[in-house]
DNA sequence: ACCGATAATGAACATAGTGTTGATTATTGA
DNA sequence: TCAATAATCAACACTATGTTCATTATCGGT
């Protein structure tokens, strides 16, 4: 019936570890983490974190991973028509919205991991699955000789813009709905910054 | 004649260690140094460590401290009229030049800083002192209620886009002037993406 | 060139975390 | 109910930490 672990006690434990994770992580960072305190706060013997994961940095690997492989998951089931179209109607993009709705249900564990005290390793993840998605079908549409920039600085340009935006939203304890911040993000990336800002009459000198 | 340490051993050990720093996170990242680590690629005695740092995050914040005053200070010297004017000229910023130059100046340190194996938290800082100095009075001179977007969205748009194109163009070896850096961002920042693309005529469908 | 000040060394220390083991108990699924 | 296996507990050798103290080396100022 099962090729996975379903055994009871391991879903707890393996619960109870992550929790206790995302609870350190934002009392101390990651670094100043050890095992013993994941399996104290879990309330677990420290034997039996090993039996589940190699180290502290094997845990926060599965547990990244795991929230990759989700985002790819509802990915891969979006019109894959996307892309330009999108782009040119000054849409919203579909994974944008489901991506925000996705971070909203995950907040807990990517708030910290995306925060002062997470891991850049974990920037990095997100962003190539964000240009993946959002960005390589457009970009290949494109003749890149008439780029005004380079088409790599173009790309980081927006991921970061959009990560940031991302990063804010949750520091802000996510007030805005996926949909709002779809159309902020989208707002931005059309228009030049004097639009955004409604500058000219906007200027107090 | 001196209130600082001037005494050339201090000088000597400490460079030694910082550059044992640098190595050392590239090698295997910020987390997984130890002080004899450091000290064994200093060829230093690991007692002389704890006679300058109180352990290795301490030595971390010290080395981010001295960079983030670096920039300030250069900051401080730029033309104070800066702000609107530039940016209705569709002109680099002064101080995105100037921050180019110094990155580049530092680069060993901070590349490995910003990159995946790095820490977050300078990312923060870094983000805070380009905000102040690159926006803050901008968005002083404006009326938030005509912005189309909320006005701290905007801000970490743009300036996790700097911050994104900086760590790829770190990434990628600074083949780029400061210069040429500073002047693609600004198109990127001045027009909305269809324009830096060169739509319309580009689309191959 | 000297000499007092101080930086660096080397060795030892208690303390704490790591990852592993083997025996025992508790819980699970069928 | 019971065989399988997850979780516990205690012990283990090993490594890193941060501190100490006596000793040596180097510095800056005269």
């Amino acid at each position: 019936m099962s090729y996975q672990s379903v055994d009871k006690r391991v879903i707890r434990t393996k619960r109870m570890i992550r929790d206790a994770l995302t609870e350190l992580i934002q009392e101390k960072g990651f670094e100043g983490i050890t095992v013993r305190d994941l399996t104290t706060k879990a309330n677990i013997n420290r034997g039996t974190f090993y039996l589940h994961y190699r180290d502290k940095y094997d845990l926060l690997e599965q547990s990244e991973a795991e929230l990759i492989q989700g985002i790819q998951s509802f990915a891969k089931q979006l019109d894959p028509i996307t892309g330009v179209t999108y782009h040119l109607r000054n849409e919203p993009l579909p994974f944008v919205v489901k991506l925000f709705e996705y971070l909203e249900e995950h907040a807990d564990f990517i708030k910290v991991i995306l925060g002062p005290k997470g891991d850049p390793a974990f920037q990095a993840k997100l962003k190539e699955v964000m240009r993946e998605n959002m960005l390589e079908k457009l970009v290949k549409q494109l003749k890149t000789e008439k780029m005004l920039v380079p088409v790599d600085y173009f790309t980081s340009f927006f991921i970061s813009a959009y990560l940031g935006v991302i990063q804010k939203w949750l520091e802000n304890g996510m007030k805005q709905s996926p949909r709002e911040m779809s159309v902020i993000l989208s707002k931005m990336v059309f228009l030049g910054i004097l639009d955004v800002v409604g500058i000219k009459d906007n200027l107090s000198m």
